[in-house]
DNA sequence: TCCTTTATGCTCAGCTTGAGTATAAAGAGC
DNA sequence: GCTCTTTATACTCAAGCTGAGCATAAAGGA
């Protein structure tokens, strides 16, 4: 009757140390590989992908309480601050697995945790987030990956399209999410990019994605307007399994834009920290460089943090008073809806 | 061997017609009317639900597309904007159907449609949303529901609660949520508000849920810190089949962030209008007024619309030009990620 | 013509933001 | 000790945005 259904509980679960992003990565075995003709990650017989489990129908009264669950098994983490991100239910999300029965429906959650902390089970690690995204680190420079294959080769791309409209609407869309051309760079559009280099092929999952799917289904075409040009494709960014870098992209878009209206940071942080760690590892998240005393002044006046009267002595200069989060302040933030014109609060209007 | 699943797929379509939010319902027999000593909706036999439909999951290649399609058959509406909003999977979401067997996870979507369409198949309505949630129109006055039956209601509910520490955290939530003693009225946290009612049991749904769980589980005790006075319980605002009040208000919640900081209002109005139709759109959806020189100098100093050059002659007044959306800001939109206290463009620092 | 109603233009003070300048406090080298 | 380097932190200033209101324009009706 029904085909099968199974529930997938994706993690991508986030840390910062010395300034590096980073992202809880599994092994899990490249089952492309069996096919010919395959592009194989570096490390040959295995790719990255999200810590995942399956949700257990009667046993898990909750999505996030499953999630959790096997998240502490698998890793011997303990999640503190987890929130769903969204559900990847496309058909063919997972070619490989299920080929004749089960339908994979993933539900994917960002969490948050202090430091990094060692682990059990399974075969994990922790990975820069840039390795994934080479393109969305701006904090020293203007990533030359942008300028030295990105622009290329998303220019022959749009080249491709036949029809002039297409064309101008290709060229716009790449302005925009890249930033080229005048636009300017929006860091929280990373899933934009994402999908853009994965529709005009330029990333390692869309070449396997494809001829998975024709192995399977050998009488489909796919059509997509222009088609990315076949003769060296490269491969942007570090690949990983099934459709996890999407997820992954999702995930860092959407912390991008949260650490901006939620005192979320201090989930990455240890209990006291400079004003400059703290403002070190926005940066992180958000792969842009900030203007410190404005930054300061910022976390300062919003009252998000009170000093604690001692000191850090391992700055290199002058000690940095140590400041620890004020959690009073999930219980202030009284008009966190910034944005309305002029929300009248009088009602006498 | 793993208990059965079902994908639903939820809608919340919306649309504002003559500055009424309307959601769109259909009919759904009251099963719980079977149980003896149990509330019942005003309409006897039948609830107020959301379109929902199960996922095909051979048949239906993405989750939106499964939605539009049956929302097509199921009402006649081609759906236009279209947002996934979350996934509810808690168990006992659906204490009534699959009491053997299936669990139910629902995906969730916010749909909005341009004016009220007619519809085809089931028994479907429009209905004011303020009907669910009489406590988030505060457009003419304060709504009286609150200081005549919310705030004694959840007074005492805090009042019953046994530890000191406690009862502050409580109170402190109370304030917080519905903008008491002093805080502010934060009109995004709709859903904080529904699931605060709910957990103190002054909605409908609650004591429903509890007696269907008690009568599927009659092992089972369910300990909430502070347990509701059984006196009097108030049943606040016009309840829902199953937990679709909590999603609603999620698309509530959710819609009245989204329309701050995305150009989405405009998929509600038709082509052309008067600032002030504008303005009484975004009124309905927030639930608070606005001021009305300010809310025309943002409009229109962020480019969102131009002129046409004609007008309405039907204002009563001076007639009022009419204005279309500019679709170019959706590629212009160059810096929508306000937020990083001072992101440096030129990356010298 | 006057009044009412709505539309629309303009002002003004207070606050926030972006970008600096200036000063303080530590350690290292001499 | 003094000087240099390094980082921390305080303060300034102009530009722009926001909240609130005043003023004028253009219609219809008494």
């Amino acid at each position: 009757m029904t085909t099968p259904l199974v529930i997938g509980l994706n993690a991508a679960i986030v840390a910062v140390t010395q300034e590096v992003p980073r992202i809880l990565t599994v092994k899990r075995p490249d089952h492309s590989l069996a096919l010919p003709g395959e592009m194989v990650s570096e490390d040959g017989a295995f790719l990255d992908a999200l810590p995942f489990g399956p949700l257990d129908a009667r046993a898990d009264p909750t999505l996030e309480l499953g999630l959790r669950g096997w998240v502490r098994e698998q890793t011997g983490i303990e999640l503190g601050y987890v929130e769903q991100l969204y559900t990847f239910g496309d058909r063919n999300r997972d070619p490989e697995e299920h080929e004749g029965g089960a339908r994979v429906i993933s539900v994917a959650y960002l969490a948050l945790v202090r430091e990094r902390q060692l682990f059990g089970a399974a075969e994990a690690s922790w990975r820069d987030w840039y390795g994934y995204f080479p393109w969305e680190d701006w904090r020293l420079t203007r990533p030359s990956i942008i300028d030295r294959e990105i622009a290329p080769s998303l220019a022959q791309w749009v080249a491709a399209a036949s029809q002039p409209a297409t064309r101008r609407r290709c060229q716009e869309r790449v302005d925009i999410v890249f930033g080229l051309n005048g636009a300017a760079w929006d860091e929280e559009r990373v899933l934009e990019r994402y999908e853009l280099l994965y529709e005009a092929g330029f990333v390692a999952e869309k070449a396997r994605d494809r001829m998975l799917r024709t192995k399977l289904q050998p009488g489909s075409q796919n059509r997509h307007s222009p088609s990315p040009s076949q003769t060296e494709t490269p491969s942007l960014g570090r690949p990983m399994a099934l459709d996890h870098r999407r997820i992954l992209a999702t995930a860092l878009g959407r912390l991008r834009g949260k650490i901006k209206y939620r005192p979320v940071v201090f989930e990455l942080l240890s209990s006291t920290f400079t004003l400059l760690q703290l403002q070190r590892v926005v940066e992180a998240l958000a792969g842009v460089r900030l203007h410190k005393q404005n930054f300061r002044r910022l976390v300062e006046k919003g009252g998000l943090v009170e000093r604690t009267g001692q000191f850090d002595p391992e700055t290199g200069g002058r000690p940095a008073e140590l400041f620890r989060f004020r959690r009073e302040v999930l219980r202030e933030r009284l008009a966190p809806g910034v944005g309305l014109p002029g929300a009248i609060r009088s009602l006498e209007s």
